[in-house]
DNA sequence: CTAATACTCTATCAATGCAATAGACATAGT
DNA sequence: ACTATGTCTATTGCATTGATAGAGTATTAG
């Protein structure tokens, strides 16, 4: 049941990246900056932005003031799609997958106890990634911020 | 946020185990009829097994009328418990895990927007897991098997 | 007592994926 | 032109997964 680095370091790179700048435009991050805030290596971060980009959920400009910014509003872009990108189906096993249904051979799909229960793990799983916004984050942790 | 095969084989054999025998009495089931009814490399149910009774969810008897069954009433037991004697800590990170936690180097974990998310995923998975036990894994499978 | 059967234990294996590093290339700004 | 940044592909070491093999031990049937 477990997050990879990659899908820990794409994660913290979009959080980052969701935070409003000072002035409220479009936060634009450069790679090395993103890896120093969060202590991540460089090099593992550009493949991962890249993935992302590759997948539309982020924007690039290169050159000496380049670096990355959100392809959409923060509001639009949900945690679950980032994960399913990185790391895969949220599903615990693939017969309960909404993305990447697979069957497993059990006898009866119906009856499959097991298949119910891990049904409901993923509906829970999804329930918060897929409801979940970059912008959200974003909210909450500058909210424990200011309490303290 | 994937099962492994050793803990959906795990959880396989413990709610076959659970299934109440004809005349209610304790159920005793061999390795080779587990896996006739469950599709499941016998070898490698061996190893598995093994593991659950060292942990001390099975007991076991040895020679021809020999078998595996359930260390306690399936009530007694929370798939939680399994998943986590063969896959791990349900946490997706483990700085939000409550059996092996660990620090993740993020800055401030009281304002780590991450860790507050992965803390919500891994209250809902162990939520699931820990509530729901094997006997009740079992009474669901049979009332669907029932009303078809 | 002996053979058959089923659990016990350790070792080994191939394949895969993870995490990271390396380096050549393309592009934008000064 | 020079330099800083993103782009792309390859390669590497390592651990884990999923599985198989085989020798050993207890128990029962005959």
């Amino acid at each position: 049941m477990r997050l990879s680095k990659r899908g820990e370091y794409g994660l913290r790179a979009m959080i980052q990246l969701a935070h409003p700048a000072a002035d409220g435009s479009l936060r634009v991050m450069q790679i090395g900056e993103i890896c120093e805030l969060e202590k991540m290596p460089v090099k593992y971060l550009e493949q991962i932005l890249l993935t992302l980009k590759n997948s539309g959920l982020l924007q690039s400009k290169r050159g000496v003031t380049g670096g990355y910014y959100l392809a959409k509003p923060a509001e639009g872009i949900m945690l679950g799609q980032i994960v399913r990108i990185l790391d895969g189906p949220l599903a615990p096993i693939r017969c309960v997958s909404q993305m990447a249904y697979e069957p497993c051979g059990c006898p009866d799909e119906k009856s499959c106890g097991l298949r119910m229960v891990m049904g409901d793990v993923r509906n829970a799983i999804a329930g918060i990634l897929d409801n979940t916004s970059l912008a959200d984050v974003s909210a909450r942790s500058r909210a424990a911020l200011k309490e303290s």
